[in-house]
DNA sequence: GGCTGTCTCCCCCGTGCGGGGGAGACAAAA
DNA sequence: TTTTGTCTCCCCCGCACGGGGGAGACAGCC
């Protein structure tokens, strides 16, 4: 026999609490192990209590949920977080899954679902509520396949391309003289059909070629 | 009592489909209405039987999964589409999920699981496997608030001078002198503590003032 | 009335960059 | 062997751009 869910939920109206509390206790395999009226002192409920899944609203007095949240990934990673929301859906979403926040919840779920989310989560996927995946899933771009075909010496320049760095300095970091990479860039914005830098790097991130991170 | 849901498999594997018809027929508001043996043949069959959903297998002689799935978003866009693939994540789940595919499961999925999925999907929910989940919400990019307070007018700047457009041209389209242009630019290179124009332009997406999509 | 912020416009200057050439070294393919 | 592709380096030219300065018109706020 397995053992039982440990559930903390995190709310700062007790009605929502006590709700959410006794319909959990009805299913044998969750045990609900304590409550907390707001962030911080979820968070240290958190720490002491060692849940497996917290459930979190997003909107509390004193540390909301999605600092608590934030705070919770970093001192224990291990702890799943399930979010709760009104019905309409935060932008903040993004910046909570991008963060690994594992579930999402609107308050309006039915039990039933929630359980079966609560199960989910807890077993290493994630559950995001409907409204919420559709949003998610808007922001993801095509994969285009990268129909360009620059030399990998190209695309590493181009990689530079995409910094703050003039062509005389990424030169000096790669050894070889302005000339060099000024040809490089000449040919590359050739084969991209690009009129300047700018333009370039643009491009090559809507094909994938380079991601919105790394800045050398 | 419900409707029960109408199911189209296509996969090239004989094996495959009967295992699957197999499997799902057990559930009793499952129906499995046809199957076809690849893209075409099912883009047909999915035409004539206009089933609630198909199951597609990715990897397909003639017309794989993916066309499939594309083709069919565009004639019959209702149905939908539950896309099965090995055991490996393959990259193009982003254009998948881009184009609006609900479901993407493995085919070492449990077949409750799939049961499950199946469900979900039809409700009008979108159900990816664990492994696909994880690698597509790890495209998500946080959504930063705009710390740095432009005007609504460098805002529009801003979007202009991520457009291939030279300083003039834009003037010339925002009937204003270019040195206006130019003024204006020069006030956000400052505000945002960026080098050029290509600089500013990254920063800007990266805090999600400018998205990537088609320029001015 | 002042003060502040925004939008507009102007000047100058230096340089980073795009576009046009060309060329040598080297390796892999034909 | 010749040819092709890649990487390297060089020259010149003109323009776009970044950075410095200043200024007038207007709206809103105190």
């Amino acid at each position: 026999m397995p053992e039982s869910i440990r559930i903390l939920i995190v709310d700062d109206h007790a009605v929502v609490r006590k709700g959410l509390a006794m319909v959990l206790r009805l299913e044998s395999d969750l045990e609900v192990v304590g409550e907390a009226e707001n962030g911080r002192i979820g968070l240290e409920a958190a720490k002491n209590l060692n849940p497996d899944i917290v459930l979190v609203d997003l909107v509390m007095p004193e540390m909301d949920g999605q600092e608590m949240a934030l705070a919770l990934r970093k001192s224990n990673p291990k702890i799943k977080v399930m979010m709760l929301t009104g019905t309409e859906v935060d932008d903040r979403v993004f910046d909570l899954v991008a963060a690994g926040i594992e579930g999402y919840v609107l308050k309006n779920i039915e039990p039933g679902e929630l359980v079966r989310a609560i199960h989910a989560v807890v077993h290493g996927e994630a559950y995001l509520h409907p409204d919420v995946m559709k949003k998610v899933l808007g922001r993801i771009q095509p994969h285009h396949a990268p129909s360009i075909s620059l030399t990998p010496r190209e695309i590493e320049i181009l990689e530079w391309m995409a910094s703050p760095n003039t062509y005389k300095q990424i030169a000096g970091q790669l050894n070889v003289s302005e000339e060099t990479v000024r040809s490089h860039a000449k040919n590359i914005l050739e084969k991209m059909k690009q009129p300047n830098r700018a333009q370039a790097v643009l491009a090559a991130m809507r094909i994938g070629l380079i991601k919105l991170d790394e800045g050398k």
